[in-house]
RNA sequence: GCGGGUGUAGCUCAGCUGGUAGAGCACAACCUUGACAAGGUUGGGGUCGCGGGUUCGAAUCCCGUCGCCCGCUCCA
């Protein structure tokens, strides 16, 4: 006999082993199944699972797992993303703690040593993985530096460049001085700070007076090639075309005209510094104005900054101050708040600044992306997030890929030195190229000649084609052909512009067919107190810490409870807790299950037996409409109703009363009932392991192997999953325990002419009211659900009770046979006792 | 500025197409009854943010309002 408490321990490990072995998470490109598909969204390689990925996983988890026991070729593929800056980051503050930084070592050495880095911590998310039970199909595991995928990187960079959607040139990027490289518009966050306003003189050349602009980075003015005015603004009609005298520097710029230019804000007259500012360099370009870069890439003035030089970019902004103050040239400070913008790895304010880099163009790769989720293509679930991304994708910017770090996909370009040939000099010397070109293409120009960029692309430019490249892009291979485009995408709304809406694009781009047909944005969780988790509040949960105390199947299905459709979660340990209260009710109902058979019993179909008590039917109806439930709210991915659907019926239907109400039968003397009742018990529990499976995978496994069914499979995780056939549907049965399940839960309110007989069996008669007025004044919701309970089709219009009494007439008596209740007799004693107790007091 | 969400029991949250307010935890009382004390039975506790409207009937639909939260975007 198993254990009165389940424990957890060994048991997960041992039949997640065993599943893996025996390959019942391989999927076979040659099958004749349907195919079902998903692709993980991969986590950061070196990175450890935390609570939204064990969200995430066990989403996924449980859609393949009942689409496997559905009769799917499942296939769930498995990954890690190498995750450019974030990966880089950690091992250069493990250097640092060395004494070494990346540029002592050089560049070889150091992506070396990310590669050490990797091979020792990149296994540890992946077991992490196996932990939470996920049945991915191991065998295709992949890694964005894969070889492979590395392949399809430079294929897809070689090919949008050939098509002028990939190209190269100066522009204003978001720049972290702290980690030195580029930044997407996505990779900046932006936080509301208290900043203040600087209103500052600029004289005429002619010391004819002066113009005033207000700034919050005075610093910047010494990059100032021009102060702008709107064309429209009256007061500074007679100053256009002046020269002004930089303040400091003393360098000369003119008054321009400038539609940008908002009249209604601080003094309406704009500093213009082209090389530090987005809006001042499209300005500049419409102007023709030079560009003067003040900054270096460290964050430090540059030599254009005269006295300033070599300063740390807030170091000058205060002394700067310091002198306009002391030239008198500071009119006024005000209070400001204004967004910022910070690095999102490493927090530091990030600087507008002009470079050289690669973009992609968007807007003809969102076009498609737009329509294909517009005309249903891809369907987004909750629908509510179809206007983000369509608000995103039709005001999309081109995508800036370049990065100067040095782990990741290194960019497929080199430069031709030489230039021998004005054919070479129109392409800039620029060679793109899939594979180490031997010899200029332009000019001929030899190997040595050749230096290949010395940048990586944005770690999202390979996670974008995700979906193909795993399954082998380009080349055309079995698996490509079987399970792309995949099913469903889930993963959470934060990177639904990094790399849902990429992917969308990206596919249809080069599969010509979207990656997906359903994603599924699942909530974000928060600590119970509805922040956000992070380390640095230190508020974060630990998902194997709770694993470990509840089990994993508690902590799957606490998520999948939780999981609501389209709002964030706030975690709460308690509720794991209850969870892994109903995962030992269902040990304890295996063990009632179980001590209930004889030795080798031979269980007969159900369908079969005459002998079925009302309980029988009614549990056998009940599960089939709840295995109907259960499958549907699976088909639109209301996880958490589905959770919930299974709660309701194993504690307060299955064991609350049908295993109450099926015992005079199990431990009476008449034989055929005994067996029909066994044959109930055994069928029906079966069945809801089956149904649970794929929420709580080891604990139904465990359990299974106990039941002697009939023509069975190894293992539960690959019998086939239950229908609404696996119960039978009986509405009349559904009624009746409906009156008895009222009569009894209202013993306590009619007890004073309760008059309970020593022997288990009694009678309730409910009658209905007598008048048909009664009904509609008082009565129509009571009515309304009865006929709802006995499936009754009543008029939309209620107050004609004539239709609602199609078959509840007034006056009508029902009687209801209170058959077997196991604990009555109990529960008499106790009413009778507290009803002495009341009597006595009075 | 634009958009979205949310306000239900002491706490964390469910409540689909309108029909007598639910779960877990916490609380009180009783019960060791042949699956289960990680249990059972019963109970206390809610003006479903506030104000209108539609309806026989609204937590649910509509309008307004207050509070909290989250995205995107601009600001010199």
């Amino acid at each position: 006999m198993i254990e009165k408490t389940y424990n957890p321990k060994g048991i997960e490990e041992k039949w997640y082993d065993f599943w893996n072995k025996k390959g019942y998470f391989h999927a076979d490109s040659k099958s004749d199944k349907p195919p079902f598909c998903i692709v993980i969204p991969p986590p950061n390689v070196t990175g450890s699972l935390h609570i939204g990925h064990a969200l995430d996983v066990t989403l996924q988890d449980i859609l393949i797992r009942w689409k496997r026991m559905s009769g799917f070729n499942t296939l769930w593929l498995p990954g890690t993303d190498h995750a450019g800056i974030a990966t880089q980051n950690v091992v250069e503050k493990e250097l640092k703690k060395q004494g070494l930084d990346r540029h002592k070592l050089g560049r070889e050495e150091f992506v070396k040593k990310v590669w050490e880095w990797k091979e020792q911590y990149g296994g540890r998310i992946i077991h992490q993985l196996k932990s939470l039970g996920a049945s991915c199909d191991w065998s295709r595991e992949r890694f964005t530096l894969d070889k492979g995928l590395s392949i399809a990187v430079k294929e897809v960079f070689v090919r949008l460049h050939k098509e002028g959607l990939v190209y190269r040139g100066d522009y204003i990027i978001n720049w972290c001085p702290q980690c030195r490289t580029a930044l997407s518009d996505l990779e900046v966050d932006h936080e509301e700070k208290k900043g203040k306003l600087y209103y500052i003189k600029y004289q005429f050349a002619d010391d004819s007076g002066h113009v005033v602009v207000a700034t919050t980075r005075p610093e910047t003015l010494l990059g100032d090639t021009a102060v702008a005015v709107n064309p429209e603004d009256k007061r500074y009609k007679g100053i256009l075309g002046k020269i002004l005298k930089l303040p400091l520097l003393g360098r000369e710029i003119p008054v321009i005209a400038d539609e940008f230019v908002d009249i209604s804000f601080g003094t309406g007259a704009v500093k213009v510094t082209p090389a530090h500012d987005p809006n001042d360099f499209e300005i500049a370009g419409r102007h023709g104005l030079p560009f003067i870069k003040i900054m270096t890439g460290e964050g430090k003035m540059t030599m254009e900054a005269g006295p300033y030089y070599g300063q740390e970019r807030f170091e000058c902004r205060e002394k700067v101050l310091k002198d306009l103050e002391a030239a008198d040239l500071l009119l006024k400070v005000d209070e400001h708040t204004l967004s910022l913008g910070y690095c999102y790895r490493c927090k530091t304010i990030v600087e507008p600044y002009l470079s050289k880099q690669w973009f992609v163009k968007m807007k003809p790769l969102a076009e498609r992306a737009i329509s294909a989720v517009k005309d249903g293509r891809v369907k987004i679930i909750p629908s509510g997030w179809i206007n983000s991304y369509l608000d995103w994708m039709e005001n999309i910017k081109d995508w800036c890929i370049s990065r100067q770090i040095w782990w990741g996909h290194r960019i497929p370009v080199w430069y031709c030195k030489d230039m021998r040939s004005t054919e070479c000099k129109v392409q800039n010397g620029i060679i793109v190229s899939a594979e180490i070109p031997e010899a200029c293409p332009h000019c001929g120009a030899g190997a040595s000649a050749l230096v290949q960029d010395e940048d990586v692309l944005d770690t999202w430019f390979s996670s974008a084609l995700w979906p193909f490249s795993t399954l082998g892009w380009p080349d055309e291979t079995e698996d490509l052909r079987t399970f792309y485009p995949t099913n469903v995408l889930i993963t959470g709304f934060d990177i639904l512009f990094f790399w849902v809406a990429r992917m969308i694009m990206m596919g249809l781009k080069f599969m010509n067919k979207v990656p997906f047909n359903h994603t599924y944005i699942h909530a974000l969780i928060r600590a119970d107190s509805g922040q956000k988790m992070s380390k640095s509040k230190g508020n974060v949960v630990d998902p194997l810490e709770m694993t470990d105390i509840y089990g994993t199947d508690s902590f799957r299905f606490t998520l999948t409870a939780f999981a609501a459709q389209g709002r964030d979660i706030k975690f709460s340990e308690k509720r794991v807790e209850g969870y892994r209260h109903f995962i030992n009710k269902i040990w304890n109902a295996a063990r009632f299950v179980l001590v209930n058979l004889g030795k080798d019993e031979e269980i007969a179909p159900v369908k079969d037996s005459l002998y079925l008590s009302l309980a029988d039917k009614w549990i056998l109806s009940r599960f089939s409409s709840v295995a109907s439930e259960v499958n549907k709210s699976l088909e639109e991915y209301r996880f958490n109703d589905s959770a919930n659907l299974l709660y309701q019926f194993v504690w307060h239907e299955f064991c609350d009363w049908y295993l109450e109400m099926t015992k005079p039968a199990l431990y009476g003397k008449d034989e055929n009932s005994k067996k029909a009742a066994v044959d109930t018990l055994v069928h029906v529990f079966e069945a809801t392991l089956g149904l649970l499976h794929p929420f709580i995978p080891f604990v139904t496994e465990e359990l299974w192997q106990y039941l002697p069914i009939g023509n069975r499979t190894e293992s539960l995780c690959i019998r086939r999953f239950p229908t609404k056939a696996d119960g039978i549907e009986d509405k009349d049965a559904e009624y009746k325990m409906g009156l008895i399940m009222d009569a009894v839960s209202g013993i306590r309110n009619i007890r004073g002419e309760l008059n309970l007989p020593p022997s288990l069996e009694l009678n309730v008669t409910i009658k209905t009211p007598d008048k048909t007025t009664d009904i509609l004044n008082e009565n129509i919701s009571y009515i309304s659900k009865l006929a709802k309970t006995a499936n009754i089709e009543i008029g939309h219009d209620v107050r004609k009770p004539e239709d609602a009494a199609v078959s509840i007439k007034p006056g009508m008596e029902i009687f209801v046979p209170l058959k077997g209740l196991f604990n009555v007799e109990a529960e008499v004693k106790r009413l009778n006792k507290e009803i002495n107790k009341i009597e006595g007091a009075l």
